[in-house]
DNA sequence: GCCAATACGCGTCAGGGGCA
DNA sequence: TGCCCCTGACGCGTATTGGC
């Protein structure tokens, strides 16, 4: 499993992608025929459809995890929003409280 | 119940980046 | 340099929601 870096030139993508191996075709999908064996302009036409689907098929699939871990990633960075809220409000009492400790008496 | 607005998911295309 | 993968953008269909 490689790590596919997003060269994001506005700063706002992040790097959450880690791309998976992708030997396996999916299921039904017949590897085509080597471009050698074909002749007729049928044949050639029929290729380009097929590979035209594979690219589509693939495609979807593509477009569904990339989806997904989209999703995934979001629901991250929401719990550490939620993480970083709580931190805040406690920083925020601790320094009300500090500051109550160290202010003089008016009295 | 009906309808418009909004949210959500899907398929596809286009374009950029990595790799052999 | 061509191939492949990833992902933003777009259009479309469906589900959900709020107002009437």
């Amino acid at each position: 499993m490689n790590i596919y870096l997003k060269n994001s030139a506005t700063g706002d993508m992040p790097t959450y992608q880690i791309r998976a191996p992708t030997t396996a075709l999916p299921q039904g999908v017949v590897m085509a025929a080597s471009p050698g064996s074909l002749h007729s302009p049928q044949q050639l036409a029929e290729e380009a459809t097929r590979k035209r689907e594979l690219r589509l098929m693939k495609n979807r699939e593509a477009a569904k995890e990339c989806r997904r871990r989209k999703k995934e990633y979001v629901k991250c960075l929401e719990s550490r929003v939620a993480v970083l809220e709580v931190q805040n409000k406690k920083l925020i009492e601790e320094l009300e409280t500090l500051k109550d400790i160290c202010s003089p008496k008016t009295d």
